[in-house]
DNA sequence: GTAATATCTAACCGATTGTTTAGATATATT
DNA sequence: AATATATCTAAACAATCGGTTAGATATTAC
């Protein structure tokens, strides 16, 4: 990623679009599963270009990560923007659901499919960067409950940890279920809030 | 996993034992992840053994998933059993984190991890027995529901999906949550049914 | 046009993957 | 005790893993 100014050969692909190809198939297989084989086939160069890109196969997977992060950012600032309270939740819910069957068609979520993946590993890298995303999420999720001035704080915690974890539940079910009971799940979980 | 009448030497290990240190172990890091020198490690015979018994890696997979699927028959078992309609699906739900607390510590469920490793796999052998699984457990969790005769079919279906979905994000939630925050979101999860 | 050099291809690296096999060892049958 | 054979150890198998490197190629600067 990095730019030199006495270039002699221009590189023939964009890091950006080869980045974005490496984290579908990333989003689609998981970590383990995606080869360099794989990757280089899907991202159209080879080794050698891949490795001068981005260091490892490792560090491609953050690199993907960060890529996916910017993808969802759109919908994370128009969750915070959103004054609706507990409804613009419920937006969010249905918009991750909507990016990633657009986006990713059955791949589900990235965050949750890696926070899988990883959950008995040791690599701090990627857990710390899941991390992140979960509070992020929580806080947003959290100021928006706080919005209904009849939840006290205690309320609040319960139904904020209750809607993170509905929100994991939902990303694994989308990539199996029926969108018309993903709908049915969605508004189910929102009847209790 | 043959019987010879003719035996010549006998097995040094139990085969039931083995058996159940790896699907400990594929319960713990997924299938991928659980190498063939991990295998030998933990069951304390090595590849030879491993084969003669189970025929190969795959095929260990599908018995440690039989393995558990026993494991596990006690509670489907009290669940099917038991008269008391919702309360039993919730009772059903704390039992499932219990075992799985207690026999696996922090491994999730070992039906939830793979469905989630072979979401985007062609494996049908591992498929076909995840969907026998999910399968079995809806039919329970209807009949539970059909005992509340205030209830009409569509609602019986629509609140089997959203509690079949729950079980998925409670499992991938027992893997990092606190115990009390699972408690609040089994509760939760249960207020609207 | 020439020299410098970044990027390309493609072969190669050692380590590890799942799997097989040759030969040593132990036991049941005769 | 001798024979047959199931099970053991340990080495080897081809294939693939992530990663590296030598040399060809293309483009910039002069």
């Amino acid at each position: 990623m990095v730019a030199f100014t006495d270039m002699a050969r221009k590189k023939e692909y964009s890091e950006e679009e080869v980045l974005d190809r490496a984290m579908h198939l990333f989003w689609r297989n998981g970590y383990e599963t995606t080869s360099m084989k794989m990757l280089e086939k899907e991202m159209g160069i080879n080794k050698f270009s891949i490795y001068s890109s981005f260091g490892s196969k490792h560090g491609l997977f953050v690199e993907s990560l960060k890529s996916y992060k910017s993808k969802v950012k759109g919908l994370f600032e128009k969750f915070e923007k959103s004054n609706k309270g507990v409804e613009s939740i419920k937006e969010f819910f249905y918009d991750s659901i909507s990016l990633t069957k657009i986006e990713g068609s059955e791949k589900g979520c990235l965050v949750t499919n890696t926070y899988n993946e990883f959950a008995e590993s040791e690599d701090d890298v990627i857990k710390s960067q899941m991390e992140a995303f979960m509070i992020t999420l929580k806080e947003i999720i959290v100021s928006k409950l706080r919005m209904d001035p009849t939840k006290d704080e205690i309320t609040v915690q319960k139904q904020a940890n209750y809607l993170l974890l509905a929100k994991h539940g939902l990303a694994a079910a989308a990539r199996v279920n029926d969108p018309k009971e993903i709908e049915d799940y969605i508004e189910m979980t929102f009847q209790n809030i």
